[in-house]
DNA sequence: TTGTACGCGTTATCAA
DNA sequence: TTGATAACGCGTACAA
C-alpha cells in the first residue's frame, strides 16, 4: 500500500504539502497541488485510516450494538444506520449481545480502543450495564441509546411511540366491537414491552372493558414465544376474540397456534401484530400490525450520534418517532358481533344484488 | 484513555517489560508481571487497536460486505460470521453495496486502509469487480468469496450446493406426480441462479418431463418479483401444476398471486421455496423449501479466511455446503393425481373406517 | 507558500 | 530478564 513519503517523492514535494492538498490545511500552488493530485490518482493512494485516526484520536468508524441482527426487526434499523453512516463518510462495525449485559460491556469496552465516532446501543434488558460501562469512562465517545430506554440514562435517546401504538392498536379493535381483547407481551424489562402494555391498557381502561389477569401473558419475542402464549390464551374461558401480540414473530406464532387449534382468523379470532415486517404483508391472512419505522431509527440514530460529535455540548434530544396502523386480514369484528350484522342483514334483505 | 506509558510508570517498570507482560512475547520476572497485572486491572487498560494495527501491519476486523442485510437470507450468514469472528478476537465491519459493484469496490478499497484481517464478499452480480478491485492491489489481503461464485477468481470460496438443491425440489414435485413443472428465477447473472436453475432442468430432463420456454420466468429475488413472474405463469394454458421459486420470499410472492387468483395451495398448485428461512415455517400453508445453511455458511467463511491468514501460502479450499429439503404443506400432488387417487380410494371402499 | 520535526500508542530490535 | 529506542503513517505547529 501507497503511503505520503512515496506521494510526496513522486511528486517532487514535501510530506507536509502533500498532507495540506489532502486535507485543505494550507494553500498550496495550483502547480503543486494538481502534481500532487495527479500521483496521488496513479498510485492508487488512500491514507491509513489507522495512522489518521491515532493522529486524530478519532476514526471515523461508528460502533453499532444491537441484540441480534436475526431478529427480523433489526436489519432495517442495521441499514438505515448503514446508509447514514456511508453518507457521511463513516463506516459501521457491527455487534450482537443476544441481549446478553457482560457480552454488550465487553463490545462496548472494546471497541473504545478504535476510537470510534460514537457507538449507537440498542441496550440490552434494562439497560443498567449500558449506562455503567458509559459512565465509567470519564472522557467516553458519543453515544446514543436506540430503542430502548435504560432507566437513569441521561444522553440522547430515539425511540418509536411504542405506548401509542399499542393504544392504536387496542382501539382499533374496540372500534370493531371486540370486548374480550388478550394481549402477548414481550419480556416486560425491555421499556419497549412495558410501553406497549401501558398505552395497550390505557386504551381498554378508557373503553372501559376489562382486562383479567390471564389474558396478559408475558413470553419471549419470537414466534415460539407467540405460540406458546396463544396456546394458553385459547384454553380460556371466555375464549378472547382478538389477541394482540407485541410484534409480528409472536404474531405469526399466535396464528399458528390458533389454526392448530381448528380455529379460524379473523372469523373466530383477530390478531394484531407490531412491527410491520414487510414480510407480514405476504402471509395468509395479510397481517394488522402496528408499523415501526425501522429504517429511520437507525438512520436517525446516526444522524443525532454525528451531531453530537460535532457539537458535544448540545442539548440532548429525545426524538419519538411516531407509528402507524397497517390494516390487514387478520382483523375483524368479533364472531358476535358478525352473526348480529348478517343477522341484520338478512333482515334487512341482503343477498338481493342490484 | 490510560495508555501503556501511565502503565508503565505506575508499576515502576519500562515500557518493553508492559508489551512483554501482555504478549507473552519474552520472559518477566513473576514479581514485576504480577505488579503490571495489577496495574493494568486498577487502571482498566486496555490496548489501542489503532496503534496495535499500526504497528503490526494488520488488525482485528474482518471487512464483511454483502448485498443487503434487508434481505432476509442474509442476517443468518452475518451472524454466523460475527460469532465465528467474536470467538476469535475478531470483529466485524458490515458493508452493504445494493449489488452496485461500483458501491463494492469503493467499500473494499476503503476497508483496506484499516488493514484488517481479511475480507469477507459476497460478491454483486457477477463478481467481476470483486476480483479486479482486489487483483489491483499486489499485497492484497485475504479474501473470500461467499456464496456466490465470481468467474475467473482463484481464492478461497465457500458456496451452497445450489444445482443440488434446485435438483432436490424438482425430483421430490417429479415424484409426487407433477408433469408440468415451472420455475422463477432470480437475475441470472448470479451463480447461485444459474446453479439452481440447471439442476432444476436437469431433474426434469432425466425424468423425460418437457419444460417449455414460458415456464422458466426469471425475475427479482423478491417478493414482488414472485408476484408478477406468478401472474404471468397462470396465464399460461395448460397451468403448471407446480411453481419451483428460487428463494422464499419468490415464493411468498407466487402464494399471494395463487390466492389473488382464486386458486389454491396445495390443491390446484404446488409451490416450492428455496432458503428455508424459520418464518416461512410459521406461515399458512407452512413453505416446503430448500434449506440452506446460512449461518454456517457465514461461520464457515470466517474460518476460512482466519486460516488463510495464518497460512497464506495454503491450498485454495472451495467448500460446498449441502443443503437439505423441509417439507411444508404447500406442496401436494397434482389436481388430476390426486382427483385419481380420490377415485381410486372410492372403488376401493375409501371411507371405512377399521 | 513550503518544508521540518515531533508525537499519537504500540511493538520489535538490540544492547545491557 | 529488562530497558532504551526506532519505527508504523499521518497531521500539524512552527520555522524558513
Amino acid at each position: 500500500m501507497p503511503n505520503m513519503k512515496q506521494v510526496a517523492r513522486m511528486a517532487g514535494v514535501s510530506l507536509g504539502t502533500v498532507s495540506h492538498v489532502l486535507n485543505d490545511s494550507a494553500g498550496v500552488r495550483e502547480h503543486l497541488r494538481q502534481r500532487v493530485l495527479e500521483v496521488v490518482e496513479v498510485l492508487g493512494y488512500q491514507p491509513s485510516q489507522l495512522a489518521r485516526g491515532l493522529r486524530r484520536d478519532k476514526t471515523n468508524m461508528i460502533g453499532m450494538i444491537i441484540p441480534d441482527i436475526t431478529n427480523p426487526f433489526f436489519p432495517a434499523v442495521v441499514r438505515g444506520a448503514e446508509d447514514a453512516a456511508f453518507g457521511n463518510g463513516y463506516r459501521l462495525v457491527l455487534c450482537n449481545t443476544d441481549n446478553s449485559e457482560s457480552k454488550e460491556v465487553a463490545y462496548m469496552n472494546e471497541l473504545r480502543t478504535f476510537l470510534p465516532a460514537g457507538m449507537i446501543v440498542i441496550p440490552s434488558n434494562s439497560g443498567e450495564a449500558t449506562v455503567q460501562a458509559h459512565e465509567a469512562v470519564k472522557g467516553g465517545s458519543a453515544l446514543v441509546c436506540l430503542d430502548r430506554l435504560p432507566r437513569h440514562w441521561k444522553g440522547d435517546t430515539i425511540t418509536v411511540a411504542n405506548a401509542e401504538g399499542g393504544r392504536q392498536a387496542a382501539e382499533h379493535l374496540i372500534e370493531l366491537g371486540h370486548q374480550r381483547i388478550a394481549t402477548v407481551t414481550g419480556p416486560l424489562h425491555f421499556s419497549s414491552a412495558t410501553a406497549r402494555l401501558k398505552g395497550f391498557t390505557s386504551a381498554l381502561k378508557k373503553a372501559a372493558i376489562a382486562l383479567p389477569p390471564p389474558y396478559v401473558q408475558q413470553s419471549t419475542f419470537d414466534g415460539a414465544g407467540g405460540y406458546s402464549a396463544a396456546t394458553v390464551l385459547l384454553r380460556l374461558t371466555p375464549r378472547p376474540t382478538a389477541i394482540f401480540a407485541q410484534n409480528d414473530l409472536m404474531a405469526m406464532g399466535v396464528l399458528a397456534a390458533i389454526r392448530e387449534a381448528g380455529l379460524r382468523c379473523p372469523e373466530d379470532i383477530s390478531v394484531f401484530g407490531f412491527d410491520g415486517l414487510e414480510i407480514t404483508n405476504l402471509m395468509n391472512p395479510t397481517l394488522s400490525s402496528v408499523v415501526q419505522p425501522g429504517y429511520q431509527l437507525g438512520s436517525l440514530g446516526v444522524q443525532v450520534l454525528l451531531e453530537r460529535v460535532q457539537d458535544p455540548g448540545r442539548k440532548y434530544t429525545h426524538q419519538v418517532l411516531p407509528t402507524e396502523l397497517r390494516l390487514g386480514g387478520s382483523v375483524g369484528p368479533p364472531p358476535a358481533a358478525a352473526a348480529r350484522a348478517a343477522k341484520r342483514a338478512v333482515k334487512r334483505g341482503a343477498g338481493t344484488r342490484p
